[in-house]
DNA sequence: GACAAACGCGAGTGATTGCTCGTATTCTTC
DNA sequence: GAAGAATACGAGCAATCACTCGCGTTTGTC
């Protein structure tokens, strides 16, 4: 999934058909996410055109298929990026010592906060994450991006709770980030100021009363 | 929105151009509200094809559209009937008095097993129930559906907990639905067995543990 | 500076799909 | 039994959209 395209520093594989990428080209394919960033994030991914993501990237559409072989490609380089960039904003505002020992409601909101900023700042991450249901080829595409935060999250829950079993472990984050997913469009479509306030507020209570009965 | 199409007792309204469907019509628009339930169900919304629903309709793309005058109309007749036979399912299960007086436990048993289901027995439901991102033609078609059962949601929640106000109410519905929405595809897609019925046991943990604390 | 590879273009293609239209059949009503 | 309305058909239209192709331009390499 998207492989070589994406390391900059041209690794020497033995790719027949993928070109050795230029400069241009790596500054091309990063326009061409964050064109698709916004697309999505204004369409959604069905309603989102391939000529559209190429027309707000500034090319031909010609030149988009320089770079992705298709649109589901697209998708997974973007998911690519939003793993990259919410586990480096996480792990800024993770602190483990608070992790382990602080109240159960400090240790959310510490979490919350930066996946609520995260979402707010890009309006198209749930266009890829937030539905169940989705067109197989893009399940396909993210699939890479939901097991990242699986695993991530399967990762804070045995740290909070070092007792619980794997299998626990592993309902339990599913079930967390099940919760996250259900209330973020919540937040995001509420008016920011207290309207939006309330519906954090919210997510952190369910969040809380579901885990500590953990 | 579907209006005199779904009156089968053929009110003496005064539409022009509605025609006045014979018993032969209200069989077909029943046939074809299934058909698309079941290609719903299958392929997901954007993905069927008013010719597969058709097909599986038994008739001509050309006598589906005798009835239905766009793909929109259809999927709002099918929320129609998903609002009267879930709300029939859930009048069936509920017992005021247990609402009222029985432990909180008890209460969200008495609703979470017949929307499981209900959920089981009609898996075109969530095609167009689950999403949190849909057309805007088809968001319009589901709106009174959501309203619906918003409705009777912020009537069980201000019988049981009568000291709220109604903004509080209001949210609070709210929320419960975005977690029921959200567990319901991982409980239908979990193997029968152990497995769902575990996935059950967490959204009703979740349920109780968020509302013993409204 | 010459050659190849990467980049770039945008009109166009092929496939899909929601929906129509001309026409034929069945039902209702008188 | 005749007329009009409802039902039925299915080939095909019009629009959309992911993707291609031929050809021109820029960049890197020797």
């Amino acid at each position: 999934m998207t492989e070589a395209r994406e390391s900059a520093t041209a690794a020497p594989e033995h790719g027949r058909s993928v070109p050795r990428r230029q400069e241009r080209g790596q500054r091309r394919i990063a326009q061409i996410v964050s064109a698709a960033a916004e697309v999505f994030a204004e369409s959604g991914y069905e309603d989102a055109t391939t000529n559209a993501i190429a027309r707000r990237a500034g090319i031909s559409p010609g030149s988009l298929y320089q770079f992705f072989s298709n649109k589901d490609e697209i998708a997974a380089a973007l998911a690519e990026r939003y793993v990259v960039e919410l586990g480096a904003a996480q792990e800024e505002a993770l602190d483990l010592e608070t992790l382990r020992s602080a109240p159960l409601d400090e240790m959310i909101a510490m979490i919350v906060a930066p996946l609520v900023e995260f979402n707010l700042a890009n309006r198209g991450f749930k266009a890829l994450f937030a539905r169940p249901d989705m067109p197989a080829a893009l399940t396909e595409a993210v699939a890479p991006l939901h097991a990242a935060l699986l695993e991530r999250v399967k990762g804070l829950v045995s740290i909070r709770f070092p007792e619980l079993t794997g299998d626990v472990v592993d309902r339990t984050a599913t079930v967390s980030i099940q919760i996250v997913r259900a209330m973020m469009p919540l937040i995001v479509a509420a008016d920011e100021g207290p309207e939006r306030d309330a519906m954090v507020v919210e997510l952190r209570r369910v969040l809380r009363a579901y885990l500590s009965g953990a």
